[in-house]
DNA sequence: TTTGTAAAACGAAAACCTTAGTATTTACTC
DNA sequence: GAGTAAATACTAAGGTTTTCGTTTTACAAA
């Protein structure tokens, strides 16, 4: 029986997720390059942040030249879900209607948000009904 | 200058948070009680966590007879309304509505849930206008 | 006032996260 | 094949989180 911790990223991690995912895979470097100027990391912390990825299954990695390629193991949409539905359980009693509804109460929401919000929701209903 | 790590609860602070909530107000012993059978957690740990808690602001307490009586400092709606904003900048790039699509496309979401996502979003809509 | 009991305060161990230094390996060049 | 530059592997330090044992404190009962 495997013991699964948690399935969720630490912070890091997640800071490195989000660089493979719109790079689609890179190198350490690769990952580094595209991290904001005041982010000061040696070289060796990333390299060892992307084996912790490797050794979670968060990333696969093919060698290439002498350096490792990695490559995201799961889409980041399902990632986003897997994180709505832990934070749904965890904060919201497991009610999506309550987790929108606090989106919404948001004063920071603007008025495209808000928009694009109804317009999701709409097709949604669309596609299901016909 | 106050070094802010992030405002954001720790695992087991929000599996507290969520009985002080619920409770309004609550000793040790109470909270422990409303854990879930199989929690095991020593009476000792339960306090040490609250005194974090109030450590960190996160609640208040007052004495009574011998026993603290603790009380959650922040509402839980707006604890709710900030770490949604915290999981939008982190992983829908600071974009609700990429939020909303996320937890719509989710194949677990309930026609129940949709109705009142909908729901929602029309009254939202309806005060802004009206 | 002494004593017993329940709670709080303190301290600390174990696990995990973040960061980085050092050592080793790799692969390209001459 | 040897040298070199760059990459990986190993290791560990320092911080935070989670957990709990031990000591101290406070109230209450005899």
């Amino acid at each position: 029986m495997k013991k699964k911790k948690s399935d969720l990223l630490t912070e890091v991690e997640l800071e490195f997720m989000n660089e493979l995912w719109a790079l689609g895979e890179g190198t350490v470097r690769d990952v580094l390059a595209r991290l904001p100027e005041d982010r000061d990391l040696a070289y060796t912390s990333a390299a060892t942040i992307l084996r912790i990825l490797e050794q979670k299954e968060f990333v696969t990695s093919r060698k290439e030249g002498k350096s490792h390629v990695y490559i995201p193991a799961l889409a980041r949409d399902t990632y986003q879900s897997r994180t709505l539905r832990d934070l749904s359980m965890k904060l919201f009693d497991d009610t999506p209607a309550t987790l929108v509804a606090r989106l919404l109460s948001d004063d920071q929401l603007t008025e495209e948000a808000l928009g694009q919000i109804r317009a999701l929701v709409d097709r949604r209903l669309k596609n299901d009904t016909g």
